[in-house]
DNA sequence: AGCACGCCGACT
DNA sequence: GTCGGCGTGCTC
């Protein structure tokens, strides 16, 4: 039986990023197992702190005295074998703690929260008691906390052993139960009360019989009540009398649209595939028949039917007696995609998203946990589901950035997916319409296998792109966001009665107030940014720190009155657009107004219902969406995102256009596209055009090539931050210093450089980018680097380290 | 993170 | 003398 178990403590340090050894104590001996949260005492004082048991009886060097465990907080894991390990792999790969890898596989509820209590435990004068503990005899320590007065006040009734600062871990993790029905009588006994009964009391009697039908069984009243008829009264009466004892019963939070799953009898039959589907699924199901640790790049246009080649993937896993998880990325994850899944299995599928409440998110985790959910739908940290025996693991639109996490733990899940690909013998595949240059690169070298989808199930054409020149139009007409082409389209549309969608590309959009007289653009005072204006709220904020200050009406340097705004926002092209097109009816999508839970979901279904005309929007709008009516897509800017200091712009402005002109003519009617640019020969837009990937990979991996990019380099970036820039700056040609000296001469080093928003929230950034084929001594390097500079408070350097990012600004 | 310990200036 | 400021080191 175990005597020690190894835990890693809810402690998000550097120094605390191990596991520590404590004893087990007799009464927990036969329960204790790897995976389960325990409360452990973990300092000096009485601190008690949640833990992860990741180790039995495994040597240890401490040679101080062990503490035991408080107490175990689960009676069985929470985190299973596999992603045990996969917890520690990735803290390792992406620079994060241990600890912080493990929450965030998990429901947030799993989280215990710490709370701290100061009791008294002697006399303490009454005016002291009244005044700080309001009468009682405990105080939550958190709320005086940032009170100077009363902190020194208590930490002297300490000194005097009159209170004691308590802690106590709570755990969240509460199953939501309901009322439930259980008889106490056997069948013979309940028969037996019959008799007793007055024989106008029929409603009992009823009562008596539903009962004999339930024996040793537990039913929620409410279906109780819905089944028998009875009344909730009833019920009442028969607990009085003793024939039923109401119980709680765990119920699962489940989100409103999963109340009308289909049941497992009508689920939707299989479509019928194309050649190049058919291949594209018989190497797939062989990988899985064979649990091949394969990875597919499956790549397919728009209306290539991926979909179901996915759908039929995760058929076969299933019917191998194995799970299946599918991502798709936050935004496309709309009810149109969940609903085909969930037609097609039913209540086996789990779906995980943001929009789901801790509650909720913590229930589908358990029915994944148990087995009950076999195929998970979800985004990014859906990679994480505790599925068992998985058979396929599916990344949608693998391309898309979001897939890679921008806080720590920085991960990216398609690495995950291969890992747990390799881990469980499952094939991994990769979808897109216009693949990440990484992973097509991979798919020529041979580490991948690509399956293409040349052709769209409908056999009709992708509707015809036109470029529009900016240029002209605005020497002729002055300042505007609608080319005479895209007007004449839009009210062509209105009067044939469909719709359009028409995006705004906001990437590396600026939009701020400056003073036509002196130059001010008005800042934000804690970051290196300026303030963008949102006419809803009639205030200036700060997209980064979240500050928010009212519309200056004078130029707070000189005060003229000359203060414009400036730059191109959604509303501001939905005021020209009514303008221009009065009859319009015009759905605006943005963060604003679709920052309210499920106004995402209302607006399309309104546009979906024709109760608008024109769909306008932010890049929200250019995935997955599939409206029949939609006969034209403009794109009002094209180019914003090309003139960004960051290797992927034209990547992401290839890959938005390709996207969004899919869009259009998605049904029987034909579609087109406009495209509007003070660009037109680039060649992302142009081989955008002409929808040839093929050309715009080529070219695009000839740059990657001459400037050591990936995919013909890794990169990872080093970021310093302090309130000084000067400490910032100094610890970084520290930094840079010691890289030069360990890392290979082929390794580049870039930096260290301000980076692009030097300042936020009250901090200076400084970056180093590294680019390497490989370094031996990378790693040990980098690890060295951040032991260092975080172990020492070193003058409150935040140093963080970025694997392969997405973004270099 | 939290907490103790230890060293310094300012005060009942 | 003692209180409390903060810099430093440690947590099985």
């Amino acid at each position: 039986m175990a005597q020690l178990a190894q835990v890693i403590v809810d402690v998000p340090t550097m120094q605390t990023n191990q596991p520590y050894t404590y004893q087990v104590p007799p009464r927990l001996e036969n329960q204790v197992q790897l995976g389960m949260r325990v409360i452990v005492p973990f300092g000096n004082g009485k601190r008690q702190v949640q833990g992860f048991v990741v180790g039995l009886d495994q040597p240890t060097k401490y040679d101080g005295q062990l503490k035991a465990i408080s107490a175990l907080m689960d009676l069985q894991p929470v985190i299973n074998g596999e992603l045990l390990r996969l917890s520690k792999w990735l803290a390792d790969r992406t620079y994060a703690f241990w600890i912080s890898s493990i929450y965030t596989m998990l429901p947030n509820m799993l989280k215990a929260k710490s709370t701290r209590i100061v009791r008294i435990i002697d006399e303490v004068d009454e005016q002291t008691v009244f005044d700080i503990f309001h009468g009682k005899d405990e105080l939550d320590f958190v709320t005086v906390q940032s009170n100077p007065q009363i902190v020194s006040r208590l930490l002297k009734l300490q000194r005097q052993k009159k209170v004691r600062f308590e802690y106590v871990i709570a755990d969240q993790a509460k199953p939501k139960t309901t009322v439930g029905i259980r008889p106490q009588l056997d069948f013979e006994g309940l028969e037996e009360a019959r008799t007793s009964l007055h024989p106008n009391a029929h409603a009992q009697n009823r009562l008596l019989s539903y009962l004999q039908s339930i024996v040793g069984k537990t039913v929620k009243q409410t279906d109780a009540e819905k089944v028998s008829g009875l009344k909730a009264v009833t019920f009442n009466v028969g607990v009085q009398k003793g024939w039923l004892a109401k119980v709680p019963v765990e119920v699962y939070r489940t989100p409103h649209s999963q109340e009308n799953l289909p049941d497992d009898e009508h689920l939707s039959k299989p479509l019928e595939l194309n050649d190049e589907q058919q291949v594209a699924v018989n190497k797939i199901d062989q990988a899985i028949d064979d649990s091949q640790s394969q990875v597919f790049l499956l790549e397919g246009v728009t209306g290539s039917g991926k979909t179901e080649v996915y759908l039929q993937s995760i058929a076969r896993a299933l019917q191998n007696h194995k799970t299946a998880l599918m991502l798709v990325p936050e935004i496309s994850l709309t009810a149109q995609i969940v609903n085909r899944v969930r037609r097609r299995f039913g209540s086996k599928v789990a779906v995980l998203h943001s929009g789901l409440s801790n509650g909720e998110r913590f229930d589908e985790w358990r029915r994944i946990e148990r087995g009950e959910a076999k195929v998970v739908v979800g985004a990014r940290s859906a990679i994480f589901a505790p599925l068992k025996d998985l058979g396929i693991i599916i990344l949608d639109e693998e391309h898309e950035s979001s897939y890679k996490q921008d806080e720590s733990p920085r991960y990216h899940a398609r690495e995950v997916a291969k890992w747990r690909g390799k881990y469980n013998n499952a094939p991994v595949v990769l979808g897109s319409a216009t693949p990440s240059l990484e992973s097509r690169a991979r798919a020529m070298k041979g580490v991948y296998q690509l399956l293409l989808l040349k052709h769209r199930v409908n056999k009709q054409p992708l509707p015809p792109i036109q470029v529009v020149d900016m240029r002209p139009e605005i020497k002729e007409r002055g300042e505007s966001n609608f080319s005479r082409e895209l007007l004449v389209k839009l009210t062509d549309r209105l009067a044939r009665n469909e719709q359009s969608i028409l995006m705004l590309n906001r990437r590396g959009f600026s939009s701020f107030m400056m003073c036509r007289d002196c130059g001010e653009v008005l800042k934000c005072p804690n970051c290196d940014i300026s303030l963008t204006l949102h006419l809803d709220s009639h205030t200036m904020k700060c997209h980064y720190c979240g500050h928010e200050e009212p519309i200056p009406r004078y130029c707070p340097n000189c005060g003229s009155r000359e203060i414009r705004y400036y730059g191109t926002g959604t509303e501001k092209v939905e005021q020209e657009l009514s303008h221009l097109i009065p009859n319009a009816r015009i759905i605006r999508m943005d963060v604003d107004t679709t920052r309210r839970k499920g106004m995402h979901e209302k607006l399309l279904r309104q546009f979906g219902q024709h109760q608008a005309d024109i769909l306008l929007g932010t890049q929200m709008i250019a995935k997955g969406l599939d409206f029949p009516n939609v006969t034209l897509v403009g794109v009002l800017n094209a180019d914003t995102g090309l003139g960004l200091p960051d290797f992927r712009s034209s990547e992401r402005t290839f890959d938005l256009l390709s996207q969004v002109s899919g869009r259009a003519g998605r049904a029987d009617k034909k579609g087109e596209v406009i495209i509007q640019t003070y660009n037109p020969d680039h060649y992302a837009i142009r081989l955008a055009q002409q929808n040839d990937y093929e050309a715009f990979f080529k070219q695009e991996m000839a740059l990657r090539h001459q400037a050591s990019y990936p995919p013909y380099y890794f990169t990872i970036r080093i970021m310093a931050s302090h309130e000084e820039e000067a400490v910032a700056a100094r610890a970084m040609t520290k930094i840079k210093q010691e890289l030069v000296d360990n890392l290979m001469p082929s390794t580049i080093i870039l930096g260290p450089t301000p980076r692009a928003i030097a300042r936020m929230k009250r901090r200076y950034y400084y970056q180093i980018v590294i680019k390497y084929k490989q370094d031996q001594r990378l790693h040990s390097t980098l690890q060295r680097i951040l032991q260092e500079t975080q172990s020492k408070r070193r003058a409150d350097v935040q140093i963080s380290i970025d694997p392969d990012p997405q973004y270099f600004m």
